[in-house]
DNA sequence: CATGAATGAGGGTTCATTCAT
DNA sequence: AATGAATGAACCCTCATTCAT
């Protein structure tokens, strides 16, 4: 409104602004309602309420739902890999450390997007499909299952993890994080407290069983 | 009375053949379609192609939907439930061998159901959602997540867990599963082994820690 | 069983019985239903029910829908001429009782087949409609208009009645039948009493008016 | 704020009128259609080809099919309330004069609408069926009935009507628009002339009886 | 660009009719 | 001739997508 508001360089980022704005409110809305109906159960009208724009606004800035759909997960996943990038995480300390660090990163990411997070889980079996209209799906969880392995490939090199099971390592990592957050939403209808970190890593690293 | 054997009980037993041949059809296309394509996706149309029926015929058997999809549904609960009732299971030997009885049997039901198996999986975490119109699901793990708990019980009182975290185990118990079940599945397109239970059952007990 | 029990001329009596009593439950039935839903709504599936019979069993008596609810509309139409067929209505004594007869028969009639006569009312004027599939539909209360006309023709012989709308009269007769029983129906849920044909016959001959 | 009048309140006029102008002619289509075919066999895809809409139009417009003929009922029962509401009516003169504009007025409106004036006569009677799903259906021709008994109770007053079969006598005035009607649709499928109105007044007051 | 009404293919469901037993 | 399960055309309704304003 000061200067350039003519054609100039001025104007151009307020449009740019504007856009991102409403990207942002749709991205945010789709988050919602994804969450909210299930993939398979969220109208595109829902999401333009919910966003405040007419559903014609969406086709302003993605292809079709497959499109949105596709940019709420990657959206999350990169926020998610954004959370676990920290190199701090692996650097240092001894492993029982890195671990709880880890499982505590996770959890609080599942605080943070809890229901996107439930969506996500199941739609990593949504893999397997045949589906009507193939869709690609980005690999949601896939920044989490390399740090998973990174951290095991460290406790194994560190001597602070067998290696005869290494292979099962990962999986059984994520798994642990997954039924946990799966039994306290059902449950409670709300995710694990970040505080069950150590509870996690003393189970990963010692089991069940009462030798100690 | 005694002429119509031919009429009455020879007769009738064969439409009831048939019928329950015709309705298990049903039962195993829906399953198939369901899997394939999961819940939401499914088609009248195409369970009907794959019974090899037509469709108004589902609608003799079910009464909707809704009705197929949880008829298929209790039927592999029910299926589940056999296969852990069975009571050897709990009863005899060292802890750890009840372990192993207990994933291979579990291991072998996915064999035996691995595509529906993704979806009860799956939709454990739809009881989370607001329905457009709310359904009645069945608890589909429940008889899984039941035994679990039993076997847990069950090891606490012969020493052979550690007690302090016992409310998570039947939790990690069916994680596992879950997890080595998804990751097969993604992975290779079929489910785990049956003999993978003996090293399942070695994590539970002593974790991935490796001073043993 | 006496005799001709082969298959002589005393077989085809009883075979031809059964059929009669078939074909009589059926209508029957079908007369229930229709009234009960009306022509639309009225499914074949409850006619046999109610009936006795199966499905198929409909079709070995009329060839499809339409011809079971023309056999029933008929059927009616035939049972009210009968009751209107009388001799004595038109014969004997003084305008004002032929008339008060006329009315009384016609409400005997809605007494004992209230529900259809709604419908035969009802379907008067589906006569004008474009149907999907064309269906020839029989003149239902032709026997009721016939005999006002009849009735109308001789009061006005008799000097009874006054000649200049006596082309509106027999409309009005029967109007008046309709409209006392359409009143009643939906405010009692019951057809009119017999006894109401004298305030017919009075408002008939001498109208509303107040000076008599 | 100035310079939107030609793009708030004078584009949102357009698109007000625009849709004003769609639902009468979903209006109207469809009350041509439910006339010709009747409530039951009227097909949404025949009342959206007559409107020049696309079936899923309909829908934007109204819930249901039930709906839709819900608001053709109440629109044509607006319409006659309108027609009748006229003060003029009961205020002034002699009776027999009140009498004929009422019959006139009515049959000024079934010439306006006499196709689906001949489906509310029908429907009248369908409020005693057993629905498959219930429906509720506005009293129609409630405005009617209920102007025929203003008039008769001013009738009465005015000691222009015998007050010994008052109760009827509502009753009869609309039961005879209704013969009229019914006999005019089948005979000549047209609706009765409004010249009618004075013999309908006269067989009103005097009845059909020879000695005046 | 935003808008939101129009579109119409697609899916669930019903039910008259057929036909093998 | 009776049976009743199978059939599939026909109908209502939804909702992703388009496009004129």
């Amino acid at each position: 409104m000061n200067r350039d508001s003519g054609n100039g360089p001025g104007v151009q980022p307020l449009r740019e602004r504007v856009r991102r704005a409403t990207r942002a409110a749709i991205l945010e809305a789709a988050e919602a309602v994804f969450s909210a109906r299930g993939f398979g159960a969220a109208r595109m009208e829902e999401i333009a309420e919910q966003a405040g724009v007419a559903v014609g606004t969406l086709y302003n800035y993605f292809d079709d739902r497959s499109a949105l759909l596709l940019a709420v997960l990657e959206e999350s996943a990169r926020e998610l890999e954004e959370r676990l990038g920290d190199p701090a995480l692996l650097a240092e300390g001894p492993f029982v450390q890195q671990l709880e660090r880890f499982f505590a990163k996770v959890l609080e990411h599942q605080q943070a997007h809890f229901r996107l997070f439930a969506i996500l889980v199941q739609e990593e079996l949504e893999q397997g499909r045949l589906p009507a209209r193939p869709v690609r799906r980005p690999a949601l969880l896939k920044p989490m299952h390399r740090l998973a392995e990174q951290l095991v490939a460290s406790g194994v090199r560190q001597g602070a993890l067998r290696a005869e099971d290494a292979d099962l390592y990962p999986t059984f990592l994520v798994a642990m994080l997954r039924g946990l957050f799966t039994r306290q939403l059902c449950a409670r209808g709300a995710p694990p407290e970040v505080a069950e970190a150590p509870r996690l890593a003393r189970f990963f690293l010692h089991g069940a069983g009462g030798h100690r």
